[in-house]
DNA sequence: GGCCTAAGGGGACTATAGTCCGTTTATGTG
DNA sequence: CACATAAACGGACTATAGTCCCCTTAGGCC
């Protein structure tokens, strides 16, 4: 028994979860996010839709697995990184950070968190990484205004960090504005 | 010709255009608003679905349909209502008293508003609506706040007041406790 | 009233997400 | 190595949003 695969997955399994995943970021690179077709992602990748869905459970769930990279060492840089997005700086100032860092990681994948929040409706509030934003933003939040219900004003943080919200901003003042609005705002 | 029909609408259209707005109503009210298909609302209005779509355009366009008169109300409200709602206080206390009677509006609606925003991609920021409130609370914080970004801020506030986001505070923690949350965010 | 035309009507058709279930196969065990 | 079994496979099937285009009809005009 191997360490460090808790939960065993039969070899077939793996090397079809790779080829999904490689035909899928290939597509999407190709012809974007929208426009590629989950059967054609199972077709490219050579295998069934059943195969398809049962490893990712759907179109949202295949676009976490997509960033989930991205999201581990954005994860990874809070939990453990320098500061001020790890731990040792004030609240506020960690706060400022993962604003910023998250909005680098959003712009560089906009299409993709999109999908990954707008599949299903509510997807994007079951996602992991969803309770692992709104547990960092709450906790900086109780730091930096002590006092304040920060459980809700946390989940409003996170709506203005919304791939529907963001995309809707930088169309409409470009992404040097955007971004900057956005980052006004966790401060005020 | 009448002067009240500006574009003048044929009577089948008329009727049918009744006919649609009252099954769906109906069924929504019966069945919940998922669970209704635009097949059954066809049906149960007694036209095809070409008909349909043809008038509403999609799913959300049919929301919207039937937000309408809810939505007119409250504009009307604000734009020649007694104050603090209508003009007549500082925009502080106007935008105070605008989320105050959103967020009633949105919560004897939700799962239609929800529908209204979801049923495409950007489907929230392309309603004639949306950029009435949108336009109201850059107003209200120009004068609230002199010298903030207000275009984006006032999207900010509006992405809080989301169907989605809204839906997701009451589900965590219920009614009262959101809706203390939202009003606090807005004077903040 | 009869005619003409543009708007409206309707249902077959397409595209796509997601489900179901009979078949195949990896892998542990004797 | 043969066998058992649980997991994985895959594609036919369903449900539903939205499109297309041919047919019907309302209503203006003589």
């Amino acid at each position: 028994m191997l360490l460090d695969e808790p939960q065993k997955e039969r070899a077939d399994a793996a090397r079809n979860r790779l080829k999904v995943l490689a035909a899928a970021a290939r597509l999407f690179r190709e012809k974007g996010v929208d426009g590629v077709s989950m059967d054609a992602v199972a077709a490219a990748a050579g295998v069934g839709k059943g195969t398809l869905f049962r490893r990712f459970g759907d179109k949202s769930g295949l676009a976490v697995a997509l960033l989930d990279e991205r999201e581990r060492e954005l994860q990874e840089a809070i939990l453990t990184g320098p500061a001020p997005l790890g731990p040792g700086a004030g609240g506020a100032e960690r706060l400022a950070a993962f604003v910023e860092a998250y909005v680098d990681y959003l712009l560089g994948h906009l299409d993709l968190v999109r999908m990954s929040e707008t599949a299903s409706p509510g997807a994007r509030y079951r996602i992991g990484s969803y309770r692992f934003w709104h547990r960092h933003v709450t906790i900086m939040l109780v730091e930096a205004r002590p006092g304040c219900d920060a459980g809700p004003l946390a989940h409003a943080v996170l709506a203005a960090l919304s791939a529907e919200h963001v995309t809707a901003l930088v169309a409409e003042y470009g992404e040097a504005r955007a971004r900057q609005a956005i980052r006004t705002l966790a401060l005020g």
